[in-house]
DNA sequence: GCGTTAGGTACCAATCGGTAACTAACGAAT
DNA sequence: ATTCGTTAGTTACCGATTGGTACCTAACGC
């Protein structure tokens, strides 16, 4: 665990700032969701179970904001809006695609960890 | 992106809470300074800067309650107590490893790309 | 009594997120 | 010509969550 200049230990680097807009429940399954290629805002909103469009627009604009992920708006009736990943964004797919994997292949041990947990004596 | 039984994309399913459980930058954090083994809680708080003890407490509670961290508490005085990770929290440190990599690695750029933005006419 | 570590609590501000209602722009139906 | 439905987005209002500071306890050695 080297502390080296740019850590995610350092309050006020890069690295830490890159943490923060990524660690974020809507920001990693918004990633996911674009790993495959464009997709429209209204289609993201059905995929992505729970989500609003408020949140959504919210979640994509940040990613755009800090270059993750580009707008691309179409001059139809009605509009059509399709957002994708910039080359930046496609940097993070592997380690996304790795993160919901796990999340597939260990969220049941941790509904069963909650539920022993709940039987213990207390 | 196939959606499986078990997927990210579910409101409702153990993929998805885990997603919530980690995707969250503290917790990514202070998984990332487990990772080498177990850490006291004050040099927890030295190491992540910027985390107050409150919210560092809160966050190992959060990983303890899903099972991704243990915590062993030690009967002397001043009190030592110690945090590792679970074996659940093992299988959680390549993914955690790779991204605080790209963290490290792109940080940067987004740092740039928020500079040159700004620089956009409007 | 004082310092140590871990933690809990109280109070407060800021952010997050949900619902609902609104706009814009156009095609299609009436 | 008017009305309706569509997609994308914004705004307003509200409750819930997050996070900070400050202060309190417990247990022990000095």
């Amino acid at each position: 665990m080297s502390i080296t200049a740019g850590s995610v230990f350092l309050a006020d680097c890069p690295a830490r700032l890159a943490i923060e807009v990524i660690a974020d429940k809507w920001s990693v399954v918004t990633l996911f969701a674009l790993s495959d290629g464009p997709v429209r805002h209204g289609d993201l909103v059905t995929l992505i179970g729970g989500i609003s469009r408020k949140v959504l627009t919210h979640t994509l604009r940040r990613l755009q904001a800090n270059g993750l992920v580009t707008r691309q708006a179409f001059a139809e009736a009605p509009p059509r809006v399709e957002y994708s990943l910039t080359e930046l964004g496609l940097s993070l797919q592997e380690p996304i695609v790795m993160l919901t994997q796990w999340a597939r292949s260990n969220g049941e041990a941790i509904v069963e960890f909650r539920e022993t947990e709940s039987d213990l004596p207390g």
